[in-house]
DNA sequence: GCCTATAGATGGAACGTTCCAATAAATCAA
DNA sequence: TTGATTTATTGGAACGTTCCATCTATAGGC
């Protein structure tokens, strides 16, 4: 069995009966190695119960083979699916990335960078924390330790990013809800702080302007970017004279929120008011009414942060293209049968 | 600005003027050194832009102050606040968790846990993956790091639980619903490989026992622990010749997937068929109508595991108590008025 | 002035790996 | 046979830290 105190390479060595350098080719996988002896070697580590240092490895290697995603919010699902992308391709690299949470909160991100730093990892993949301040990046980028933002971005930083086209889908959403008849339009959710707001409500405003919705007719509710954030959204926008009918909303978090709060209400998303996610999260399709909200497919999203990161380790660059992915509208149940089936009164909603 | 080369306590040491030892010392912040010459060497450390390699250290050290939290389902939002929990408590103690998500698979936590391993991990924190072997962690208790499993136990093994009561939560749920005047009941969802699964279903059964209701009109429909498995559930429950008209959900997942399929088929959680979920996540409360579910203070348990963790790491032990968290009945609106309100005729469905 | 404490700083030997240069053994060319 | 080449294996020097034992001042006691 094992024995008390770790076994080292060197226990291996004597073990097997050969040297430590032999030890470290069979476990490097080396060709040189006469196959009977790696045979009788590899017995010698099952038989002590060797566990690999890989920090005394990293120690002459410098190449860490261990990947760090800093995550801004674990609670939600999107980056669940997101993490679930990445780990598909880092398996196949043979690479577990450690997930580290920030709840939002840049002290802690501060915090966490650190430890991963400190631990040696080959690169970073961040969707950072509101609010994190312009330099917090800066050490490890002279460190030379690639990073990149997925989902969100620095104001003026040259870190690559892989995001989807924000603007393009709160475009395409908007214009289907005006296709859909409305006129009076909502955007729910988020706050300006965050650049990724800016671009979709930018793509809301866009789709307003070229369609001619009146400055009038546009509702803009920031909140925060969660179910509840949602449900005060819609409390909020409905209180006006003039209420919106129709919400393209920060994303499908929001979306379920401002749902609720309809049912709350006794109205029903879909016939009394119509609202669009955006991320379209796996619970969107199975929500009653199915939620119509904006695909960024976000494993891909995934696959492609960890392909790139892979690469920019490869070449052992800190630079890298942006990539933004496509999107698509997938239409589902919350804004309504079609036109025609609603007929022309589609705006005069059940409470007005 | 930093050096190309990545600088070390020896480059801090020449740029300060003094020995690598007294660099050492200042990191470690011993009270041996004369204060002027800290701010000196702390000064020194920010010149030259360095980074501490926490990797030699432990090789001398052999005390790495990493916890690697490893888990199966990273996607259900119950783990999330299970994390928060964790990180809360170290954070207070200026340990970074490492998260870890096998999907549910065992092949992968094989390699996560070796990984970790390598990582060389102060401790572990484990939520166990459907279909685990029974020696799966035998390697690391034989090298001495401490395992605390959280939510799911293996049959056999010793390692140290933290779990809420799951009997007693299912035993009272099901007693509230007997009590709304339910006679023909379901347990939905979960499958029996997992011990979590044989305890709840144990709690709902021995309701079902003392409280006598005959073992015709007990209903089990095993099923995925998702919302969609809970969608599937109703369906194949809702099929037989006398269907039951309230369920005990294995999660709150499950019982969210019951409603969206009550609500698909035109019946209304509370009213039409009563639901209780299991766990009580954040969302419980907001859902419409409000889930009625049993609270296991998930973030509680988070604390405790990591609490447990601790002092084991710092008694250098492999051995803890299990701890059973107390559990709560929160009832919302899922179960329907109470029995006065719904007069005697509940149990008769409007399907029936 | 001398001896002893004490505070502060230091050199060197680990820790467990990798990698290079060197060796030994076996094969081949002539 | 000799020398060159190939194939397997090996010792030793790093890598960046900690920690122990040692050393040097300075201060205090007499």
């Amino acid at each position: 069995m094992a024995s008390r105190a770790k076994a080292t390479i060197l226990d291996i060595a004597r073990e097997a009966g050969v040297s430590k350098s032999t030890v470290s080719l069979v476990l490097q996988g080396s060709g040189l190695i006469r196959p009977e002896t790696a045979v009788k070697v590899r017995k010698a580590i099952e038989d002590v119960g060797y566990v690999y240092n890989r920090g005394a490895a990293n120690l002459r290697k410098a190449h860490s083979n261990v990947i760090g995603m800093v995550i801004n919010d674990l609670t939600n699902p999107f980056f669940a699916e997101l993490a679930v992308g990445m780990e598909r391709v880092f398996q196949a690299a043979g690479i577990v990335p450690f997930i580290a949470n920030t709840a939002e909160n840049p002290v802690r991100q501060e915090e966490v960078l650190k430890s991963l730093m400190e631990q040696g990892v080959a690169g970073l993949i961040v969707s950072p924390a509101r609010g994190t301040t312009p330099g917090a990046f800066r050490r490890i980028e002279t460190a030379g330790v690639p990073i990149v933002f997925t989902m969100r971005r620095l104001p003026e930083s040259r870190i690559p990013v892989i995001a989807p086209d924000n603007h393009r889908g709160a475009f395409i959403a908007t214009e289907h809800l005006i296709g859909k008849g409305h006129r009076r339009l909502a955007f729910f959710g988020g706050s300006s702080d965050l650049v990724v707001y800016q671009q979709r409500l930018g793509g809301f405003l866009e789709a307003c302007e070229t369609l001619a919705i009146p400055v009038a007719d546009r509702t803009i509710v920031e909140g925060e970017t969660s179910r509840k954030g949602g449900m005060t959204c819609l409390e909020t926008a409905l209180a006006a004279a003039e209420p919106p009918t129709a919400a393209l909303c920060f994303n499908d978090a929001v979306a379920f929120g401002v749902m609720l709060a309809l049912r709350k209400r006794g109205l029903e998303a879909g016939t009394d008011f119509a609202v669009v996610g955006f991320d379209d999260v796996a619970e969107a399709e199975h929500y009653m009414p199915a939620l119509t909200s904006v695909a960024v497919d976000t494993a891909g999203l995934g696959e492609r942060a960890a392909h790139v990161m892979l690469k920019m380790i490869q070449s052992r660059t800190t630079r890298a293209e942006d990539h933004i992915g496509a999107v698509s509208l997938v239409v589902r149940e919350s804004c309504g049968p079609s036109r025609n089936a609603r007929g022309a009164g589609a705006g005069d909603a059940a409470w007005a």
